[in-house]
DNA sequence: CTGTAGGCCAAGCGCCGACAA
DNA sequence: TTGTCGGCGCTTGGCCTACAG
């Protein structure tokens, strides 16, 4: 079938894959399951594998990247050797180079859901300014009108032809001519996505992301699982899983479906892979990276982490979920039920799905009964419902008091402190997180003391808001830090003289926002700690503000990073944003990380001048800040200080973190 | 694939695949070649194949006829039961019952290439007169215009209405509105043919023949090779055969063609089958009677009649081949250069494609390099050029005089007098005969008497005009006759003194034409022979006469069969003339048989009046006739005497036979 | 008898600004 | 800023006759 095997740019692979997708690097080492990559073909009948373990360490010895020649959407081919000797060797380096490699110089990419008009016979496409401003050649605005003609290759290599005018009243962006032919060749409909990508070189890319298909009897839902706060290796729980009956029958009528990304691998060729995985032959898979079905090559470390939790009934997780649209990031949270294998025949001891769990949020997920250990993250260690909550209140420094929390640890193996904020989660909890997470920049900065660390959980007085409790203890956790410094980034405390407490200097001091380190600038270049993995920073984060808020702007907040400035000493804070799916959520998080009720924050709001420059900054009350924006998830201007359009003495509203 | 296997209907599904294409019946026995269906599969990688006999006798328990959703075109799936005890059981009865049962009611078909016109955007169809008689439901000629709106179903079931109109100056009839719908879906294009069908129900079909593809680097040819001469079990060789390293690149490439015939059966599955019939289990095949393989499952008594052939070197041939426009048979002369095996590693004895051939036209057939016996029709048992020839000169009783030539026999196992022009050729030449060709219409009458036959080769006394020949004597076999008829079909001898030569009344006159035995009237009610299997007739052959010729007219020769009047004594003639390619081969060949040259033979005209009343007829010497025809391939007026739009006092020129 | 060219009419493609969310 | 609507012109589809092979 595919003899014709084009490769796509790795780069422009993953704009197409999904801004969250990254495929494993070569000679790194993966965790193959026969189980998931079934799942993947869309057959969930199990007894037609052979037998061979649940998971088997594999190296990845090459990746393909492809594009279906039918329909554009991207694919995989991996090349894989599995491992005889499984022992614990360390993992680090490869995926910091990933990292850096990933990050030096990524290219402009921009996706966009066609709407009915971009669909439509005989329209043209609508183009968002931002994309023509960061994808398309700069037009002649002084030419009337200002037009020009873009050459465009598709995933398969082909090149297209569109126009590209800017006109109207107001102007805007627009593809005409050729647009129409585009639509019609790639059979596209309202729903689609296309991704404009910018290479290097400057030749511009367009790719294509069907959306799901409905009425096809195979996977459907609004919500599309992506990868979001782990770069790599990363996979998303099959939605409606339950429904093997339905897809038993649907997995070969979804063949037919041209444009129809499920399917495309074959049972036979899942069988092939297990048998050659399962008696140590080298072997090739094909991954969908927008199927709706979790990958079944899991980074191997990622693996490990998450098996050295001990997972039980009653803890509580959240899950990242891509939105059909791609527009953003949600999170769903959810209790695990009970652990039990999918498949206690065939794979009695598999890791497959292992966690049953309910999902707070009625409706959405309600037919996803089971995920994998290693897509979810560990919000809280503790029993939400089941045992007797213990109450424990302490007094802030400041005038604004709140009660916290402390459940009795529902775990035995770790000793938990009830009488000390800061004394130590167990060690496996600190590695949950950093096998969960995976910062996109910075690399090796971001490894994580695995002690010195306290869950915080916030909650209010009354049993009654246990919803309010989840909203405010999504994977908050906060150690100590040296409360000297007068903390008021964007987010200001409701007086300027409120402290955080703080304790033990001796304590290596590390702020973990959700999930994510967060060091001062002092500690990126100074600090040492007794964690033997963690490494000096090899140079210094580059100032991606500017950029990373028009990303915020372009993606409603997906997948971004952003700096938090303690303006007290300047120290440059790391957080990575992909996780709120709105400022509303980020003040929230942040609210609770500082301690500090919501009411109480602040935002800095910056006057400028018409050419960008700083005049004068205030600090704005949360809820007015609320009030002004219309929706939850506002976009705020580019905070980066070119001037470009600003208008003489208009105020500019900047976030700057 | 095909889980919604959707039967087509025989009759349909025939008229599709072609006229001469027909399925074995279930229960009856035929030889499988995993050889032939792996080429079928347009693999030649016989090195995959599991280690089988070469052929596999096997019995018919089941045939599905089906259609590609994609493209329409016809296919069958067989479920075959490899019989074990490969005694010679007579296989005469279901060969009789098929033919009888496919010549009763046949219905109403028609084959028409799209032209440009036809196949362009915004273009009706313009639907050959015979087609709208015999196919759609009759005009009411009275309206003004005359149209109805007909619906047809295609071979997926799918229903399709067109406009049919009958206007314009001169006035035709077309299809209009709904066609450029059907066009376009369908994705026909010029060169594409559609069969119209009408059901004995009265139900109109409309099939889909895809024109071979071009620069696809799949097997192409301005032939297809077809089943002309066989009703059942018949295939035809490949072409260009011998590019295997460009089979082998090319045979999953094809696979992605859409609308292409070639490649829809996996080498997997022909493995499958290939293991299932050598181990004795039943097993399924699938056939696509279009695609430019021969067939793999051949009628177990042609292959054992062709087997029964002494084949060697020097033996002549002649192969039916369809046009790739279908319209019509040609029939293409070689010589056998050796008998060897195409793999003699892994089936040494195998009779596929074991004789390797020559070509005497160059060109078209250059890259078949070795065809199957069963394929191929005996011409001549004797070599052409390797033993010295042996003149022998015979002098007609009419005042043409002309040489024959009965060169020695080379093979030895049978008697063969060089005095008697009447001698017997051997019983296995006339069985070759008879294998391999079998008559549309007539079932048992056509049954031939293996002895008394002559094969008269006519030869042009110069050595360097062998090419005549090959033209005059292809097929030719002349038995003697009573010689008191007086024979003027349409074809008149020069002088109407001149006599066809006579002998021994004793032995049965029998005419072969073509290798096709031609019956007076007398022998057919009256005569006994002492052939055995030679049965009476049963009934009369209906008067086919204007129904056939318009056949002719719509075919251009191809696939009719027509009478052959005796003036004097009012005589049918049955003969098959779908091997001709051209009123000009018919002089040929009937010049050949009645041993008149050309120059002398006649041609009847009919002058008929408005009403197509014969007034009377004149003799027209052949010379004139073809300064007159524009092209060989002329097509005459339908030779009934239904008057139809016929011009007062217009000269019609009817080819009656 | 039928293939092709060309006329003519109407449908719809495709480009546009106007408006509003 | 951008989605959608209606206007409008031009292309193309599609039905027709004329003519020729």
């Amino acid at each position: 079938m595919e003899l014709v095997e084009k490769s796509v740019d790795p780069q422009f692979w993953h704009a197409c894959a999904g801004g969250m997708v990254q495929m494993p690097l070569v000679n790194s080492k993966v965790f193959y399951f026969p189980q998931g990559h079934a799942e993947h073909s869309h057959s969930v009948d199990f007894g037609a594998l052979p037998t061979s373990p649940a998971m088997i360490l594999c190296r990845v010895v090459g990746v393909k990247f492809l594009a279906d020649p039918e329909t554009d959407e991207v694919y995989a081919r991996m090349r894989l050797v599995p491992v005889r000797n499984n022992k614990h060797c360390d993992l680090g380096e490869d995926e910091s180079c990933n990292n850096i490699s990933e990050s030096v110089d990524k290219p402009a990419s921009f996706a966009k859901t066609l709407t009915q008009s971009d669909a439509n016979n005989g329209g043209g496409f609508s183009v968002p300014r931002s994309c023509a401003d960061t994808i398309f050649p700069r037009l002649d605005y002084n030419a009337e009108p200002p037009v020009q003609n873009v050459t465009v290759k598709d995933a398969l290599g082909e090149t297209w032809k569109f126009r590209h005018i800017y006109r109207g009243t107001p102007r805007r962006h627009l593809l005409t001519t050729g647009w129409s032919a585009f639509v019609n060749q790639k059979k596209l409909v309202a729903g689609d996505s296309i991704v404009f990508f910018r290479a290097n070189n400057g030749d511009i890319c367009v790719g294509i992301r069907r959306a799901k298909k409905s009425g096809s009897g195979c996977l459907e839902s609004p919500y599309r699982l992506n990868t979001s706060f782990e770069n790599y290796g990363r996979i998303a729980a099959s939605l409606r899983d339950d429904d093997s009956k339905v897809m038993r029958n649907v997995s070969s009528t979804c063949l037919n479906v041209p444009g129809g990304a499920q399917g495309r691998v074959r049972l036979d060729s899942v069988i092939e892979a297990a048998s050659l995985a399962a008696s140590g032959q080298p072997f090739e898979v094909v991954y969908y990276p927008r199927s709706n079905t979790p990958e079944f090559c899991v980074k191997a470390s990622l693996i490990r982490t998450a098996m050295s939790v001990q997972w039980h009934s009653g803890m509580r997780f959240r899950m990242p979920l891509e939105m059909e649209d791609s527009s953003r990031i949600s999170w769903f949270m959810g209790t695990v039920t009970s652990v039990q294998a999918t498949d206690p025949h065939h794979w009695p001891d598999s890791q497959w799905r292992v966690l049953q769990v309910e999902w707070d949020e009625q409706g959405l997920l309600q037919n996803v009964k089971c995920v994998s250990p290693w897509l979810v993250e560990v919000v809280s260690n503790f029993p939400t419902f089941d045992p007797p909550m213990k109450r424990l209140c302490v007094r802030q420094q400041s005038d604004i008091s709140f009660e916290c929390q402390l459940p009795l640890p529902s775990f035995s193996s770790s000793p938990f402190g009830t009488s000390n904020l800061f004394s130590c989660l167990p060690d496996n909890f600190a590695a949950v997180i950093q096998g969960a997470r995976h910062a996109q920049y910075g690399g090796p900065l971001l490894d994580i003391h695995p002690n010195n660390q306290l869950q915080l959980g916030l909650l209010s007085t009354s049993s009654q808001q246990l919803n309010a409790y989840s909203e405010f203890s999504e994977g908050m956790s906060r150690v100590h830090r040296d409360g000297n410094n007068n903390i008021s980034c964007l987010l200001t405390i409701g007086n300027s003289g409120q402290k955080i407490e703080n304790s033990e200097n001796d304590q290596k001091p590390r702020f973990i926002l959700f999930g994510q380190p967060i060091l001062t600038e002092q500690q990126m270049f100074h600090g040492s700690t007794r964690d033997p993995i963690s490494q000096p920073p090899k140079e210094k984060i580059p100032d991606l503000n500017g950029e990373i808020l028009q990303q915020i702007a372009e993606f409603g907040l997906g997948n971004s990073q952003c700096k938090v400035f303690l303006n007290s000493v300047d120290t440059l804070w790391n957080l990575d944003l992909s996780i709120l799916a709105s400022y509303e959520e980020l003040y929230i998080r942040l609210s609770s990380i500082f301690g500090i009720e919501r009411s109480n924050l602040l935002r800095k709001v910056q006057y400028c001048d018409a050419k960008g420059a700083l005049k004068h900054t205030e600090d704005e009350p949360f809820s007015v800040f609320m009030r002004t924006a219309k929706r939850l998830n506002i976009v705020s201007n580019s905070g980066s200080n070119t001037a470009g359009s600003c208008d003489q003495n208009q105020i500019q509203s900047n976030s700057r973190f």
